[in-house]
DNA sequence: TCTTCGCCTAAGCGCTTGCTTAGCAGGTAA
DNA sequence: TTACCTGCTAAGCAAGCGCTTAGGCGAAGA
């Protein structure tokens, strides 16, 4: 799996060859289907596990807190840094989804609709809460899952940034982006 | 060409065959090979098409004032809304970079420089001018960008906001995310 | 000792791939 | 009439594709 992490990630699903995974990993082509029905349900097993791990991740960072604008900073900064540590795997996750079965498709389409629902609850409770200020928190959701998306497009391990100055900067963004209020309780 | 751009952003270079092209356009494999040297080049045209016209398009923004605030909010809406209306193009511009030849990928690349040039020239005239205020200049022009592609992969032609209502919207943003300050000239 | 099982390889099958070849129809020009 | 050009098709080639088959080998269990 991680070999085809690897290659997924480097050419795409198409452009990936069960020989290149197989040669990825030490073996034979043959054996990969010992563990593994075909090479989309390779895919498949790669990015349902990296969905519901982004997924976790999520709604972990939005349990440390009460606070939306606390909740807000821990959902981005988590968000930024595993898409930039792990951009591999989240380029998969993000950009190979077009190559999944419909079945296998709708499934992970329904992980992806609840980390959006995630992202929406923290910007809406915190209009509700008076402390956040967005014509649209459906679209200004959308704007903040986009801009930490987009890091694992970018992302280079050899550049100038590390995961966590990316996500620093990004979480001072997000407050900017859904109009936090000047002076909340704590800077981080 | 056109009939190429729709299935390569539909299902990737490596997932479109030249049969696929060629049947799309209402013609043989064969002919493909009169107008076009190979599939790889038909990528490339495609790709050195969309970045020039991209480029093109910033650059008219960038033009249309001497504003920092105006040339951002211009730039940014005529950004995102290409990349809503023409999200076709604007995938196989930005994610399909890597089935590029070597000599190609760099010609794109240098494009693709010059646009990032753009908008972080933008962004540090605003704060030199003291109207746009931000910590790094160079990864929030970054963020605007990101803003703007990610537009591409997730713009669907169903959707409920129209390329102007996001557009209007991503340069509100905007906006915040230089850190604008209150009280420009104009609101638009 | 014999059998079974998990995990692997060598070989290869049937099909699809990018691309080429040979040739044809219609327009233009000498 | 003859020659050539552009833009196309039918047919097909060599290579590469996803995946299967048949079988080998060492550890575990009876």
């Amino acid at each position: 799996m991680a070999a085809a992490v690897e290659s997924f990630a480097a050419k795409g699903f198409h452009g990936t060859t069960t020989r290149d995974i197989a040669s990825g990993a030490g073996m034979s082509p043959a054996a990969l289907y010992v563990h593994h029905r075909s090479k989309e349900d390779l895919l498949y097993e790669i990015s349902r596990a990296g969905h519901e791990r982004t997924l976790a991740l999520v709604r972990e960072a939005v349990g440390t807190s009460r606070d939306p604008r606390e909740q807000l900073l821990a959902v981005v900064h988590a968000f930024v840094v595993h898409h930039a540590e792990d951009h591999t795997g989240a380029r998969i996750v993000n950009y190979e989804l077009a190559a999944l079965s419909p079945e296998h498709l709708e499934e992970i389409a329904a992980i992806r609709r609840q980390i959006e629902q995630e992202m929406r609850d923290v910007v809406e409770r915190g209009v509700a809460a008076g402390v956040f200020a967005t014509p649209d928190a459906h679209m200004t959701a959308l704007a903040l899952l986009s801009l930490g998306i987009d890091v694992a497009r970018w992302y280079r391990d050899e550049g100038d940034w590390s995961p966590e100055q990316i996500a620093d900067h990004y979480s001072d963004l997000a407050l900017r982006i859904v109009g936090a209020v000047p002076g909340g309780n704590t800077g981080r």
